[in-house]
DNA sequence: CATACTCGGACATGTTTTATCCGAGTATAG
DNA sequence: CTATACTCGGATAAAACATGTCCGAGTATG
């Protein structure tokens, strides 16, 4: 998987707790990355539609739509992409014992336990929005810690 | 996901229906695929322990074990990989406002969420096994089909 | 014992991921 | 109103990985 999923992931989060646009480069400070490169994965959260970006001079990134309406499975697949992992080639009409195409109507039981398993990851990833995250992370790492971080998102030290 | 994950699959299946050992270039040649390719994939499976390989003059590959005990989980590891997809950086614990180490003593909530997703694909692949397959291929695309493909393998004919 | 055939790991190539840069555009400040 | 400073956005290199290939080590055969 991209390791930009983490880094989205985590900026998702801490977005939950502004109102005000943060710019990537700010973003990239606090979790001390690559800064061009964070910006390329929040661009592609901008066209897929999960964050806002505002230009111009005070400007940055917000999110799109409540955290309570934002999965996993959306922050997974606009930076990772939609197309399932495994691709079926269709093998089996190929080579000298290719099954005819009369057979091939249903697809073929490996493909489907592979969709399955697809389908269980995607089920697993949907069942978690952004808000239940942030929620965890006041809870596990002490209450107001969201806070802070916006408070320090928001100021211009280091 | 590999492409080879696929074609591994197939030779698993296909091996279920056959004594003697199968050499790889026959295994390409059935499939239509890279013949030197497909070699690597096998010798992945061989080192997972999933195959046998003998060498000599009518050496080839066999399945080590019964089909019902080979699992879908098995195949996709061997190829590849165990590690899971998601690696957690501890981006958290760098930056300005790093959360101190004494919070960090639990997994952390994105990190949980994606072992989870991980854990239900690797269940829902765990559940199929080759034998399990093989069963489903005869069921669809008729019966025999698996003896038809048998005793091509073990002939010298296209 | 010679041989022919097999696997096994070391060696190139292509493609995706990672990382970076500079130009287009906008709200701000004067 | 104008100049400016700051932002995003996509086009551009470098690196890592997956893909594809090759020849030598080893073994059952005859
Ligand atoms: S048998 Fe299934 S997985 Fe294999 S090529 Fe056909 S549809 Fe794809
Ligand atoms: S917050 Fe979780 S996912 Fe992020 S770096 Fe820490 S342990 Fe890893």
């Amino acid at each position: 998987m991209s390791e930009g999923v983490e880094w989205a992931v985590h900026c998702c989060v801490v977005l939950t707790s502004v109102a005000a646009p943060v710019p990537a480069a700010r973003l990239a400070e606090l979790h001390q990355v690559s800064p061009t490169y964070l910006a390329k994965q929040l661009q592609a959260l901008a066209r897929a539609g999960l964050v806002f970006s505002v230009q111009g001079k005070s400007g940055g990134y917000v999110l799109s739509r409540p955290p309570a309406e934002i999965t996993l499975l959306d922050v997974v697949e606009a930076i990772d992409g939609p197309e399932p992992a495994f691709v079926c080639t269709e093998i089996r009409q190929r080579g000298p014992m290719a099954t005819p195409a009369e057979y091939c109507t249903t697809p073929c039981p490996i493909s489907r336990a592979m969709a399955a398993s697809e389908s269980a990851r995607r089920d697993a990833l949907r069942s978690v929005t952004i808000a239940g995250l942030a929620e965890q992370v006041e809870a596990g790492s002490g209450a107001g810690t969201l806070n802070g971080v916006a408070a320090w998102l928001g100021s211009t030290g280091t």
